[in-house]
DNA sequence: TTGAATTCCTACCAAATAAGTAGTAAAATA
DNA sequence: TATTTTACTACTTATTTGGTAGGAATTCAA
């Protein structure tokens, strides 16, 4: 049950940028690969997904890059990982979406039911801005 | 962040001995691919990680099959996912065994820290007896 | 105005993991 | 003694993870 290096990442680079949200001035993703050693192209490829959000606003060109949009604490770290992950349940069977067919009898759903009750209600209270350098 | 299916039916086989437990005789692996829909085989390949526990007893032959060694009460949810998968903790990092050399600098450390926490205080804190079939 | 820096986009790839099969030996009992 | 069941080892296949490669479009600083 792992998390993986894509959600990882995904929190980085949004605890990067929410460091540096009070700036006036983009940061680019060169520069938070090379601070967190991490390949830029595989952060590209992450920042993908967290763009099909209205997560921030980017930049081309010199001194372009990435920034927040919003202010830290409106971003979950639920929300985020679910932007990077494609599905944050620990199964697939308690979501709305994906419905199984068992789910009325299945005796171990119950179990998988609270679990993810306890997870989300984490994920969801949490903010980048819990979690953000206190100068 | 899934739990697999190695996960899941650990959980299936426990608690379906767990719900025969009042009975006097051996439950067969066989009686529960049957019920549950899984291969037999894939449940025997489960079980021998579950042996390495003092989970149950366990008779050969005919009349045969697997037997809870203790009360329903005193399996958690926890050590039978943990049994089953080989880590359960969503970033490795979070484990006291995996230490990772980032530990004291990696800003996002404090967020798997308490997911971790959480979900532990659920999944220690559920026994099969929580979620057994009432009569 | 041009060259460097950056985002933006598509395709591909290798290694690891998950999920399951196959076959057989050993034991127990009906 | 034939059948049933656990016990054990080896193999296989599909999916997912964790990237890489290459380049186009855009922007700005020098």
């Amino acid at each position: 049950m792992k998390i993986t290096t894509r959600g990882r990442y995904a929190i980085v680079i949004m605890l990067s940028l929410a460091n540096h949200y009070t700036e006036d001035k983009f940061l680019s993703l060169k520069e938070i690969a090379e601070s967190e050693k991490i390949s830029l192209k595989y952060l590209e490829k992450i920042m993908m997904d967290l763009k099909k959000e209205d997560f921030f606003l980017s930049a081309r060109g010199q001194e372009g890059g990435y920034k927040l949009a919003h202010s830290p604490s409106s971003y979950t770290i639920g929300n985020i990982l679910k932007a990077a992950e494609k599905e944050l349940a620990p199964v697939s069977c308690v979501t709305e979406e994906a419905s199984c067919e068992k789910k009325g009898i299945c005796k171990t759903y119950p179990i998988w039911k609270d679990l993810n009750e306890e997870m989300m209600k984490f994920l969801n209270s949490k903010t980048l801005a819990d979690y953000i350098e206190r100068k």
